[in-house]
DNA sequence: ATTATATATCGCAATATTACGATTATTTTT
DNA sequence: AAAAATAATCGTAATATTGCGATATATAAT
């Protein structure tokens, strides 16, 4: 169908996914680096970096956004963008948390 | 057009996007770390813990395997699954390399 | 006030994803 | 050989995502 059973997982499981999907298109990894490289913070510097239109960045930034990972500080006409740093955190720690709890063991060998 | 243009982006972000896709659906997390707890290593088991249909688990598990995170060993007529180490060092590496990347500093404070 | 600049949003088309019943393929068990 | 068990694949429906032109919005500059 397309819709996810969110109801089906733990929050834990569903707020990874989340997470993840802020680093599951190239694009958007593209513009996180771009922030943290802090060369383009404007909207349109990001657009100038990126062959992708304007109205696609934007929609990845709210996509961001709406993830959390990101803030927009409106400075008119400008919106200067960056990481949003309890989030940054927050990514590190889920991501850590699950990658290191493989120990090198598997079932099958 | 829903056709992501992976042509614009370097082979790195392309691949963190790949990697992420893992992570990117409650329920590919939730196998992984069924496949971690080594608690449901055979794919009818994953059916069991997951409320999904049987053809639904089976479609994560190809998605898993395209991205390489996961193997399967073929035990007829079972197949027996688990995380692939070197692919999932590799997202640990990337994840890690990423995240580790961002010092804090943000451009519009 | 008018114009220019910067970004968000709308509407649309194309493609991808999620989910599942039904079927198929393969091997074991009987 | 037939039946049971397990998992992959097919087909299909519903929804989501990606991308962009056009438009709207809001402020700055003239």
């Amino acid at each position: 169908m397309g819709v996810t059973k969110t109801e089906i997982f733990t929050e834990q499981q569903n707020r990874i996914a989340d997470l993840a999907k802020a680093f599951a298109h190239p694009a958007r990894v593209a513009i996180l680096q771009l922030l943290i490289a802090r060369k383009a913070c404007v909207c349109g510097d990001l657009v100038d970096e990126l062959e992708l239109a304007q109205a696609t960045v934007s929609q990845h930034l709210k996509e961001l956004k709406r993830i959390g990972i990101i803030q927009g500080e409106i400075n008119p006409p400008r919106v200067c963008y960056c990481i949003n740093p309890p989030v940054w955190e927050e990514a590190r720690q889920a991501f850590g948390s699950i990658l290191e709890s493989f120990e090198g063991v598997t079932c099958c060998d």
